[in-house]
DNA sequence: CTGTTAGCGCTTTCAG
DNA sequence: CTGAAAGCGCTAACAG
């Protein structure tokens, strides 16, 4: 049995509060406090946490929703999260929604009833319905780099359109006219980076054939599959946007498979810059994410709801991306 | 405010006993479940778990300690225990050690105080001193991956060793003689992985100087640096092995920055399949881990510690692993 | 099957 | 600065 307040009142003679009012940093005689201090060494005494947190209603714990635990952008979040987090005192309970809405709603009413101070969300739906009951509850919510369509919740994410919007710039200024493109559709950034795609075409007075236009889910076979087709089309394009990490990886495998090659045959941008990317002969063009910006930012923001600090209406910061610049892109 | 027990208590006119008792799956009369359930969904009722716990002394949830919340294979894990967990009701509160030995011992504290019922560790430190704390406290603890060389715990795993032995065949029956190894030394697979290359080596009466062994962290720096080093030797290898997946990536990216070709200039054979590999031209032979099968097995072994149904002394388990074959071994 | 009561380990008034 | 006592929301005997 672990030790409680009990066992070092019954050790030092003193009174529960003054040990509470000593654990919890508050003045305290230096005689008392060496008495308690070493009553704690002596029987490996913790607070238990699940005690105090039924008397203050705080957890000191943030419930984490991810969309899908095993993608390396959910990793690198989490990592800086988790560090700014644990900075302010602050834990993680983390739930993986597995892709899948259904789970995602479950795993918001478990986080309900596990008393979390506030919570981060890297979304699977694109309808904010499912955060209904933390919000009646009045938790805190942070969205990370995908925001709701309906309803506005504090978002940190980069602004999708215009960093895809100028990145296309690389291909159009190299004479590209037949651009395709392979993103997700289900969730916002794979949306917005449509149509930053889009925009950027019909400025460019370029027409995208709808054959051009693969749009699926966020998945290494959404960029297999799709880089697939495109590769078999008779008119085939001569450069390829894809809009994130997953696809990319997938699109760059089914490119190698069907014996094309980068950028003899076809020029390649992406999204989502990660290390292992330079180890690929041709290097891919890529729009970086501030990763780390991302996550201290959201985390900055939800602990100033959570202590009240920030009040005003929920705001959406974008933060700036960089374009990784590479030798994927022949000039026509 | 969030509804308690006691509101739904006074809108059914029923006892807390009897909601209690609904509320843990126990008989109640069909028309009081009516009542109960009817007051649930108006009152938007959620047991408080940490009240729950306070009294009964668990928590459902199973804290897990990863050396590295960034790498991969973390995610990968994550992902199977996580699914494992929810299946038997379980959450997972996550802490991220950073590959620092002190904030992993820091991290064993919080999870006690935060009452979690048993322990995941894919351990940082070699040593196990670092979890006498949740021993102590009678938390059940179960490693994935990495076993410690003092105490034993139960402890999921592949046999390194064997695997990396039976995997260097490949490269010695095509008749290469200077095989080099870039492995971690810190922790336990990178160890038993020297280990198991060096008894290949001496069972097929080959030497490796010293020059050819590159010891270093488990991170993607050491395989650069250690490839970068390897290439500049006056006698270079002619084969490599890499004895994890950031190595690998590390020593791929310094291989293709000094212009050096595989299977040509260099055979290459690394350990942690990750499907981006398959991207890659050559495609690596590579030892693959049963990653599903390690969550499951820990999450089974760890919930009947907690159970009480397993009550033997602590075990390995040593599940088997999968050569997976590529073109970047040449036959010299 | 239902109700009463005690108490989990801690913080928090409120006196002293 | 310290102590006594109440109570957070729930479960667990124990009676009825």
């Amino acid at each position: 049995m672990p030790a409680t307040i009990v066992d070092i009142k019954k050790k030092t003679g003193l009174s529960l509060a003054t040990i509470s009012k000593y654990l919890n940093g508050g003045n305290v005689l230096p005689e008392n406090k060496v008495k308690i201090e070493a009553a704690i060494k002596e029987l490996h005494y913790e607070v238990n946490e699940i005690a105090r947190g039924l008397v203050t209603n705080k957890t000191r714990t943030v419930g984490i929703l991810v969309f899908s635990i095993e993608s390396p952008f959910t990793g690198m979040i989490l990592h800086h999260v988790g560090a700014a987090l644990r900075k302010s005192g602050y834990g993680m309970l983390i739930v993986d929604s597995c892709d899948d809405e259904a789970i995602e709603a479950k795993n918001v009413k478990y986080l309900i009833s596990k008393k979390v101070d506030g919570i981060i969300v890297l979304p699977v739906a694109s309808k904010g319905d499912f955060l209904a009951p933390a919000k009646n509850a009045g938790i805190p919510i942070v969205l990370i780099d995908r925001s709701l369509s309906d309803i506005q919740y504090d978002c940190v994410r980069i602004d999708n359109r215009k960093s895809t919007y100028h990145a296309m710039k690389e291909l159009i200024s190299r004479n590209h006219k037949k651009i395709a493109i392979i993103a997700s559709e289900r969730e916002y950034t794979g949306r917005e980076r449509y149509n930053g795609f889009m925009e950027a075409m019909r400025d460019a007075g370029l027409d995208v054939p709808v054959e051009y236009q693969v749009r699926a889910t966020h998945s290494i076979a959404t960029g297999y599959n799709g880089m697939k087709k495109l590769m078999t089309l008779k008119d085939r394009p001569t450069g390829v946007f894809m809009s994130n990490y997953e696809i990319t990886l997938g699109a760059m495998l089914a490119m190698n498979e069907a014996g094309f090659k980068c950028p003899d045959d076809v020029s390649l941008l992406g999204f989502d810059d990660q290390l292992f990317f330079h180890l690929l002969q041709p290097q891919i063009y890529m729009v970086e994410q501030p990763m780390k910006a991302m996550g201290e930012r959201a985390v900055e923001l939800l602990l100033g709801r959570i202590s009240g600090v920030v009040v005003e209406d929920p705001v959406e910061i974008a933060l700036g991306t960089r374009l990784q610049k590479g030798n994927s892109i022949r000039t026509l």
